[in-house]
Formats: structure tokens, sequence, C-alpha cells
DNA sequence: GATTGAAATATTGCATAACAAGGCTTACTG
DNA sequence: CAGTAAGCCTTGTTATGCAATATTTCAATC
């Protein structure tokens, strides 16, 4: 196991929380959604995403808008539900119970 | 999604560390492990932590010694080699890192 | 008007991880 | 010597992230 796949496996099902918690501030589409992971130094490909998205979209916890966009086809904006809102407090605990975890096991 | 699933998919590749950190406190084998994984709610079963065990004793990280046990078979006491040490500094970081990427995505 | 290129959407196939379920071996105890 | 508990391990399933690729839409240029 190499570095670059310890920080793979670490990150898997946090993306799903970081999605929710991206679109609790402001809709958005897939590119945006990419930039504003990667500003958070969270690097996400296009195959990773659209996945995602539509997965939480089929769960119900979101729904999308087209909108025009200046340049290029028209964007896919999605927004959270109010089952989005629900889920992300729940992801929210699930996170905070994990810290604590860690530190516990950590001893620090 | 239901929440256990989430839970479960939150703590991929974590395990791995925290396995690495337990040891890095003393020797221990198999059940002991699980043991003290549950102490911090951290549920694991044996089907999860022996491929995981083994994984890291392939890669180097950690070998081996068996030993009387009070009762029943001889126990498998895992322990840490220079290169486990290594991967914990790196894992240590690691999870750092995605700590601050969380509180940045999520605004905290 | 045809072509090129960029922006945006989306899918497919692969590797890996956690887990459920079950089996195997060793030692103690009645 | 039969039963039980402790300990070790494997197989099959499911879900995830990612690389690679395909498709669509629009604008600009030739």
């Amino acid at each position: 196991m190499n570095e670059e796949n310890v920080k793979v496996q670490m990150r898997k099902g946090i993306l799903e929380y970081c999605i929710l918690a991206i679109l609790s501030r402001e809709d958005s589409y897939a590119p945006k959604i990419i930039a504003e992971l990667k500003a958070a130094q969270m690097i996400v490909v296009e195959g990773t995403l659209y996945p995602i998205l539509t997965r939480q979209k089929n769960a119900g916890l979101l729904t999308y808008r087209w909108e025009e966009s200046p340049q290029g086809p028209p964007r896919k904006y999605y927004m959270l539900t109010e089952a989005g809102r629900q889920q992300l407090a729940m992801l929210d605990e699930a996170w905070e119970e994990l810290v604590e975890q860690i530190k516990v096991i950590r001893g620090k």
C-alpha cells in the first residue's frame, strides 16, 4: 500500500459528506464543486464526482435545475433537499465521532 | 445509503492507521486488538482485521512472534517494524491533513 | 456554413477495501 | 474422550474511487 493509496482509502465515504457540505452553502454544479474541493487540497476528478451526485440525487438528498451558462452548454445546478440537510447533520455527527475515536486510539 | 454504510465507508483506510497506532503502544494479538478498537467505539470484526494484519505484514510494516496463552492455543503477537513506525508517522500527517480539509469544507 | 475547441455532462471497467459467514486447529475441563 | 472456548484464517459479496473515454452544447474562427 503506497502513500497515495492510503489517502484515497482514508477519504472513502467522506467525499459524500464534503459534497453535501459544499451544497449546503450554495447551489453548485460539477466543475465548481471540483474547484471548491481542490481549494481545500482535496483532489477529486469527474469520474468520481458524477456517480456520487447521481447516487445522492437518486437517494432523494439532492435535486437539480438547469441554468444557462455564459459560455458552453447549460449547467446542472444541484441543491440540497430537506432529506439532504438531515443526512448532512447525521454525517456531521458521524465525523465528530470518528475524530474522537481516532483521538482515543492515537492517545492524543 | 443507510447510516451504518456511511460509517463503514468513512472508516475505509483509517483502520490501517488505527492498527498501527495500537501496535505502537504495545505488541498485541488479534482478539486484543479488536477489544481495544471496541473500547474506542470502533467496532471491527475478525474478517476485517486478519486481512489487514496480513497485508501489513507482507508490506513489511509488521512482524510477529508466537507466544503461549494461559488458556487455549498460542497467540500470534504482532509488532511494528521500523518501516511500520515510519508508515505510522506518515499516516499521522495524512490524518491531520484530512481533518484540516474537512474543517475548510465544513466552514468550522 | 463548416470546423475547431472548450465547457459540461456522463458511463464503463478495474482495483481495492470492509464485512458476513463459516471453517479449522489447539488446549483445557468434566 | 467428548464438548467448549480461544485463536487463526479464507471465501464471496458489495461498494467505492479513479482512469479513460464518450457525448453534447455553444462560441469563435476560418
